[in-house]
DNA sequence: ACCTGAACACCGTTCAAGT
DNA sequence: ACCTGAACACCGTTCAAGT
């Protein structure tokens, strides 16, 4: 946090920024939210952009991180324990963001910085799930695959736009197997 | 196929470009493969693709579709039966064209000709492995869900690297979820 | 029908110059 | 420190002109 004066009116800009990329991001996609759109948004020049960002994938990375930490704080603090109703929260959450699922996915190949918050992601979100899995019970040396299939499982749902019922019956399939007996969680 | 000496001229300068195509996207990425230097990889000025191919997107399409008829011939006289095994040969022939594949996910949104041939491509390869498994036994009210689910582990895999291991126990695991007295596959 | 040279509009990014 | 105007190199795509 800013600790004067100009380092808060430097974070105020930024967050401005950040929001306005957010929101474009959100709306039009990342390929289609040019610099110069996303500047006129923000009420700034283009160039100015680049003062507080290294480049647009770093634009991309900040509203990332912003939106993360944004949901994780109500996450923390949800009022119910279930695995089942936790991830349903989670995957509803994912999919009023999936545009920005998919800008990730599509990115990583190409940034590096993209790419490191990837990783970043998946190791913070797959630790929580495989937390959950071990609170439900289940045995801890099948957790691993199972979280990464269920990982898997969320981002093919958010990528390929299927109908309210066959979300449902994809749901039920995977918590059916990650609760049968063969995976070991009661 | 060509019906006279015209067309086959066509195609083979189709071809030539389909072909440099698939090299430069395979090995440099879709974006970073510019229409100039495919243009000069297959030996042509860059206007010319435009007189072969709608867009750059069309020439994707076009790659994709070569691609997936090679793969197809090769698939259907696999000399191996199983449900298991068949699953593996899929997954490492996807895994040497994964540029591709995740080239078409980043395509998706911003090209309808990329979108329509994904969706084809989906229903077909869900159709395949639907049939493996009603084949191998399993309920079929069951099935379309566990498709859903193999094939986004599939794409999951392919996406994110993993290490080998990590590989095997994720697939051992998916084997075992669909195999599983659960999900009512012998 | 096929191909080219030259141009167009746009992109992300940089930089010297201002305050 | 912060912001701008102007430019740069590059991109996909188009088009009039040639054969």
């Amino acid at each position: 946090m800013p600790r004067n004066k100009r380092e808060q009116d430097r974070e105020e800009k930024r967050g401005e920024i950040i929001a306005a990329a957010r929101r474009l991001f959100l709306s039009d996609g990342f390929e289609a939210s040019a610099i110069s759109r996303l500047a006129q948004a923000a009420g700034v020049t283009p160039n100015t952009i680049y003062w507080y960002f290294k480049d647009k994938d770093d634009v991309l990375v900040a509203v990332l991180e912003a939106e993360l930490a944004a949901q994780l704080a109500e996450y923390q603090s949800l009022p119910f324990a279930g695995l089942a109703e936790r991830l349903l929260w989670v995957v509803n959450r994912l999919e009023q963001v999936s545009q920005l699922v998919s800008t990730v996915h599509a990115r990583l190949h190409a940034s590096a910085a993209v790419n490191d918050w990837h990783d970043r992601f998946h190791m913070l979100t797959e630790g929580l799930l495989s937390a959950e899995m071990q609170n439900a019970g289940g045995a801890a040396d099948r957790i691993p695959a199972l979280v990464k299939i269920s990982v898997f499982t969320i981002e093919g749902l958010l990528a390929h736009s299927l109908s309210q019922e066959e979300k449902q019956n994809i749901c039920a399939a995977l918590v059916g197997a990650l609760l049968s007996r063969n995976s070991a969680l009661p």
